[in-house]
DNA sequence: GAGTTTGAAACT
DNA sequence: CAGTTTCAAACTC
């Protein structure tokens, strides 16, 4: 990939003040509307922390703040692709022992140590102060050591070093001096973090020493910048989240392995979006592409408006974000599929080889601790460049930051992984309580497992498809990048248990979920969102986050087996069936407590009976034709059925009614009839008040009720809300074939040649059924 | 921070 | 598939 440009290089690692202030400069300098505010902000930032060089993450994951990205953008502009393309074509193919060269040559307890050991920990702000000053006075020094000859490269390290981690250039004119420098930056990391998984790289070595001598200076640049980037990430949050989303580790695993030699990468279909981001970590011609022409733009859009929850985190909530579509599913979707095809295959013996293999992680753990301690440097040093993607959400600004590195290939770029993880299992901080984010949520857990070893779906993390943090509290954690293997052999395991094991548990879209279509009508349920296969809550009624539902902020479905839901956010409708068992056995819950039958109005049980025929209208109010048939159910049942079949005939009937016209909103059916409009403006508005709903109702079909009613009496009824089988639809399905004989007869009543609702009250009539059956309310509840 | 409660996940 | 156990988060004190 020798570029013709490539003479060009060494001229355009420093450019010159004339460059700078050239008319072309300028104006590309003023092409963002915005740049001046952002420059500000960016040059503040740079002065602020003294960085010269920005931190590489910047260019390779949405941790950095749209601002910052977008200065970035227009100064990057302001180069020339071309330089980008040069910086990538010549400094890729770097073999990596300069850095280790560095890393042996640089002393221990230097500067790099300090900030390599514990790149979450560091925070010497007064070391950092005092340095900050000394490299001041060396600006002059680093801008030649730019251009300086390579032997000068390791002497000068710790200078450098200095200079880029702790900044020494807080004036714009120097860091715009550099900045056209990134994608070379970027472009050498790259290759460095290619060498660690790519060996052979060394056939398209630079063949210029002035190409060898700036991609020394790079990699000094780079290897700052990545501490800066770690800093700069602790700095702004202890939160951060070292995200890795395992279908895209796969992936990113895969991409690694399918690029090996070609140096080419080019990310599968399906990875558009991580593409973006991966590509910046393993394939410098992705990033020079990324940065070059027309993906440039693009790919800059999508950092900067990547919030985790919508292109890394997987279901996470930033901020209260809805969960976007995206989610880490979605983004895995290729490598699920895999994981998926491969995990059918999973033998008998899977778990116990999984078994074995985490026995076998164990030793190799108690290995690496003994020997961490001499590779720590180079391992971490690996680490800070292959290791994870971070990311984090500032809770005031939600500003998506992520210091992102590559996922780990293979095992050698886990070493550091074990490194840390060896640190962290032996050091007090494994066993610090676990601490919340300030804006936790889901993309934003900690673990605090104890035996699960973080690979189960107990662990948030794991559940999450990330993998542990150092902030996690959890013992004894296979979920982090050295143990890759197993994690994602356990994750098959799950999901060749449950394919939808690691989906996301809510749904933005209710349709999305096929527990959910028959919810449709639920108009206590947000429909913006659903559990995909709801709670199963007993004793904390939906209120409290125990509820999966709760937690997740949205409201149960019928899908929810939950009992005595108030959920808030949505309360499920409880199938006829169960509200008319506890019509029948009102001891079943409170109403056991309740010593007359006014308490057990007062209490609000009449409401709840009352609202069994919210079911009813809301099969009304669907669809005209739904309402009609829904009318028809209910005379019918009421006049020709006998016993419980009524009930569970509109049951059934209702379920069918939500399937066939699911997708309607509720504020969006179909145009109706004019009785349907009289219905829905007479019931509708009220139809979160059980009594008027119940109200409503004539006398025959409040004798629909007493017969439900005393249909529990005769008709065991086998609840599907009892126990969480299959979805809604197979559930219904359930629900007519496991009635009783009686039942199933009982639907051919069901057909849709049933006669409509008969007599269709009048709107006054309606009017005065209502006013009137207040006081018939309470009768109503004494039907039984 | 320890202990309890809760419900999902895992197991039998 | 139903019942039980395990587990970790949520909650309470």
């Amino acid at each position: 990939m020798d570029s013709p440009e490539s003479n060009r290089i060494p001229a355009k690692s420093s450019p010159s003040p004339a460059v700078q202030g050239s008319p072309f400069f300028n104006y590309i300098s003023n092409l963002s509307p915005i740049r001046s505010a952002k420059a500000a902000r960016y040059v503040h930032s740079f002065s602020q922390t003294n960085f010269a060089i920005p931190p590489p993450p910047v260019f390779t994951s949405p941790r950095i703040d749209p601002q910052r990205e977008t200065s970035f953008r227009g100064e990057i502009d302001a180069a020339g692709s071309d330089l980008y393309r040069q910086g990538d074509t010549h400094l890729k193919p770097e073999p990596i022992h300069c850095f280790q060269k560095e890393d042996q040559s640089c002393s221990p307890s230097g500067c790099i140590d300090e900030y390599l050991a514990d790149l979450v920990d560091m925070e010497d702000t007064t070391k950092s102060s005092d340095l900050c000053a000394q490299s001041r006075n060396d600006k002059p020094m680093i801008l030649e050591r730019f251009t300086s000859h390579k032997d000068t490269i390791n002497k000068d390290y710790n200078h450098v070093d200095s200079h880029m981690f702790l900044g020494s250039f807080s004036g714009s004119q120097h860091h715009e001096k550099f900045l056209p420098q990134f994608p070379r930056i970027f472009g050498l990391r790259t290759a460095y973090v290619q060498d660690n998984k790519v060996v052979d790289c060394s056939q398209s070595l630079p063949q210029s020493l002035q190409s060898i001598e700036t991609y020394n200076d790079f990699v000094d640049s780079s290897r700052s910048a990545l501490r800066v980037a770690a800093k700069d990430a602790d700095q702004h949050q202890r939160g951060i989240r070292r995200h890795l989303q395992f279908g895209v580790t796969m992936s990113c695993k895969d991409t690694g392995n399918e690029n090996h030699d070609t140096n080419n990468l080019s990310l599968p279909e399906g990875l558009t979006h991580f593409g973006s981001l991966v590509s910046y970590h393993t394939e410098p011609s992705g990033i020079s592409n990324s940065w070059g022409a027309g993906s440039r733009a693009q790919t800059v859009t999508f950092l900067s408006s990547s919030c985790p929850s919508q292109s890394v985190i997987p279901a996470e909530n930033c901020g209260n974000h809805n969960i976007s579509a995206c989610t880490p599913s979605d983004l895995a979707l290729p490598s699920i599929g895999v994981i998926r095809s491969d995990s059918m295959g999973l033998d008998s013996n899977a778990s116990q080889k999984l078994v074995d293999k985490l026995h076998a992680r164990e030793e190799k753990q108690i290995a690496v601790r003994n020997h961490s301690s001499s590779k720590d440097l180079d391992s971490i040093l690996v680490s800070s460049v292959a290791g994870e993607i971070y990311a984090q959400v500032e809770d005031d600004q939600q500003e998506t930051q992520a210091a992102t590195t590559v996922v780990p290939y293979d095992g050698r770029t886990l070493t550091s992984q074990n490194a840390n993880m060896v640190e962290d299992q032996a050091s007090p901080k494994r066993n610090r309580k676990r601490t919340k984010c300030i804006n936790e949520s889901e993309g934003c857990k900690r673990c605090n497992c104890k035996r699960s070893k973080c690979l189960k779906l107990y662990c948030e993390c794991f559940a999450a498809g990330v993998y542990c943090l150092d902030s996690c509290a959890c013992n004894n954690c296979f979920n982090r990048p050295d143990y890759e293997d197993t994690v994602l052999d356990t994750r098959q395991l799950i999901e060749a248990r449950n394919p939808l094991a690691f989906a996301p548990k809510v749904v933005k879209h209710a349709m999305d979920s096929p527990a959910n279509i028959v919810e449709e009508g639920n108009w206590t349920t947000p429909s913006s969102a659903r559990h995909k296969r709801g709670c199963n809550c007993k004793k904390s009624k939906c209120l409290k986050k125990y509820c999966e539902c709760y937690q997740a902020r949205v409201g149960c479905s019928n899908g929810c087996r939950c009992e005595g839901c108030n959920n808030s956010f949505g309360k499920k409708i409880e199938s006829i069936y169960r509200r008319a068992e506890k019509w029948k056995n009102p001891s079943h819950e409170q109403l056991g407590t309740m010593e007359t039958q006014d308490d057990f109005i007062k209490s609000g049980r009449a409401h709840q009976l009352s609202s069994t025929w919210e079911e009813l209208a809301d099969m009304s109010h669907l669809t005209p034709l739904s309402h009609c048939h829904s009318g028809a159910v209910a005379t019918s049942a009421s006049l020709n059925i006998g016993d419980g079949s009524k009930v569970s005939q509109a049951h059934a009937y209702q379920e069918r009614t939500l399937q066939s016209s699911a997708g309607y909103p509720h504020s969006h059916h179909s145009p109706v009839s004019p009785t349907t409009n009289l219905y829905r403006s007479k019931v509708l508005p009220d139809i979160s008040s059980d009594n008027l709903l119940y109200d409503i109702l004539e006398d025959d079909t409040r004798k629909i009720l007493e017969n439900a009613l005393a249909a529990t009496k005769s008709v065991k009824v086998s609840s599907p809300n009892q126990k969480r089988v299959s979805p809604p639809q197979i559930r219904s399905q359930e629900l007519r074939s496991s009635s009783s004989q009686g039942l199933r007869s009982g639907r051919k009543f069901i057909l849709p040649a049933v006669p409509s609702f008969p007599p269709l009250t009048p709107y006054s009539k309606l009017k005065d059924g209502i006013q009137g059956s207040h006081g018939d309310s309470k009768d109503g509840t004494s039907c039984q």
